[in-house]
DNA sequence: TTTT
DNA sequence: TTTT
C-alpha cells in the first residue's frame, strides 16, 4: 500500500548548514529548523513553544543550502521524515528522527550575506527563490 | 517569529491504540503508522521501504482512536512534529519524535471488526469521517 | 519572492478520467474529483457537502490515470492551483480554476476493474502506488 | 466517504483586504494573494509565473486580516477549497474557485504600518503571529 | 508492528 | 459526477 509521508515547515536556521561532499560526488547538508508556537496558559500569560527540527538535504538542496542558507534565515522546508537507527558512544542502539527535504523556499526577501574574497561583506538582497530536489535514491553515508 | 509545524500522513496503523484515560477526565491515545513507499534500485529491483510514526493523540481524537482504529487499517492524520525527553532506565536522556495528531480521517471504507462480547466478530462498515480535535494545550503526563 | 501553491485532497473520482495524446508525444488527462465533508447544522441533523475539483495530470502521470483510475476510486492527489482564462461560445472571458497533479496515489486497495477485450471484466487488485511527475514547463494545447 | 480538502500557499497580498461586517455579528474578509514561480523556459530565459487567489477568512480570521493584513505582506495560508456560483450581470451561471482560510501567519518579521488618528504613521515591529479560525458552518451572505 |  |  503506498503512503504518503509530508512534512511542511516554516521557520529559523539554528545555524549555519553543515555540508559534506562526498565522494561519488553527492552533497549532504545537515541543519536544524526552529519552528515556534504561541499559546496562552491556564493563566492567561502567552508562553512561546520551540520546537526543533534535524533537517537533511542532499545533492541540489545541499549545494543551495550551503551557498544561500545562513543561521536565523526564515525558510519553507518540504519533506518526509524519517528515522534512522545508529550507535551511541556506550554501543547502545538510538534513534533520531530527520526531515529529509524534498524543496526548500527562502522567506521573507530578507538580504543574505555573501562571503567576499576581500574579507568585507556586502550585503546583496538575494531574490527568495524555491528549490527542489528530484527524488532518486538516498545514499546513506553516516 | 510564527512558524509552522505540520505533518500529513496516509499510512496503516501498526496495532490497536492504547489509550490511557487520564484523572482530569482527559485522555490520550498512541498507535504507530506505517508509510511505504516503493523505489527502484540501480539494478532495477522494486524494493520497499516502511516508514514507522510515532502517533499522538489527545481528547477527543484518543477517544475516536479507541472506538474506530485498529491494527492494519488506513487513515490520514495530520498533525505536528513534537520531540520530547525522557529518561531511559539507565538514567540517560533520550529523545523522541512523535506527530500530536490534529486531525484523523479513515479512508478506504474498510471494514471494520467490532469485538464482541460473545467473543463473535461481525464485520461492521464504518461510515469513513474525519474527526478533529481543537487547539488546546497539551498536558504532558508521561 | 517565491512562493508555495501546494493542494493536497482526497477524494473520489466523479468519471473516468478523460486523456489526450498530444502530438509531440506527451499526454494530458482531466478528471473530477469530489472531497466529502460532513458538518452538524444548527438543528444537530448532519449535513453532508461535496466540493468537485478540476485535476489535470501532466505526461506519465496522464498515463498513469489512463491506465489505474476509473470513476469512483479513491485517491490523494498533490498538485498546485492554477486558474486559466477561456472564451466560452459566447466570446466572453471566463476562468476555470484547476489542481495541477504533482502526485497520485491510489489508496484503499479497492480493486479497480480491467476492461476486457471480450466484454467480460475481472476484479484485479492493482497494488495502489504513488506516482510522480517532475515539474516541467506546462503546455497548454487548450 | 471523508475527504481532504486542503490548500497551502506562502505569497503576497495583492491588497489590503476588504473586510464585512455581518449583521449577527460575524464579519468576513476578502483579498487576493499571489504566489510566484519561476521557472527556464527552452532558450533558458528565467520566468517568472503569477498565480492569483481569492481568499476568504471569517470571523476571527477576518478581523486578524483587517487589524494586521496589507497589501505586499507575505503570508502563510492554510485552507480549503470551494467553488462558489453565482449570477453574472447578465444572469448567467458563473463560478469562482475561493480558498477559505483557516490559519493564516504572517512571515518574515515585516513591520507593518498601523494608522494613527493623528495621520501619522509609525513602523511598528509586529510580531509575526499565527491565527486560527475553529471550523463552523460558513455563513454565506453573497 | 502495517499494507499490497 | 464520487463515496459511505
Amino acid at each position: 500500500m503506498a503512503g504518503i509521508n509530508k512534512v511542511i515547515l516554516v521557520g529559523n536556521l539554528g545555524k549555519d548548514p553543515e555540508v559534506r561532499h562526498l565522494e561519488g560526488g553527492s552533497s549532504v547538508a545537515h541543519f536544524t529548523l526552529a519552528t515556534n508556537d504561541y499559546y496562552k496558559d491556564k493563566s492567561g500569560t502567552r508562553v512561546e513553544r520551540t520546537e526543533w527540527h534535524n533537517i537533511t538535504a542532499w545533492r541540489g538542496l545541499a549545494e543551495m543550502a550551503e551557498k544561500y542558507l545562513k543561521k536565523g534565515q526564515q525558510i519553507y522546508v518540504e519533506g518526509k521524515l524519517r528515522t534512522r537507527q545508529y550507535q551511541d558512544k556506550d554501543g547502545q542502539t538510538r534513534y533520531i528522527t530527520e526531515i529529509v527535504a524534498d524543496e526548500i523556499s527562502m522567506l521573507g526577501g530578507r538580504p543574505h550575506t555573501e562571503g567576499q574574497a576581500n574579507g568585507q561583506s556586502t550585503e546583496q538582497p538575494v531574490e527568495a527563490q524555491t528549490f527542489r530536489q528530484e527524488p532518486e535514491i538516498d545514499q546513506l553515508p553516516f
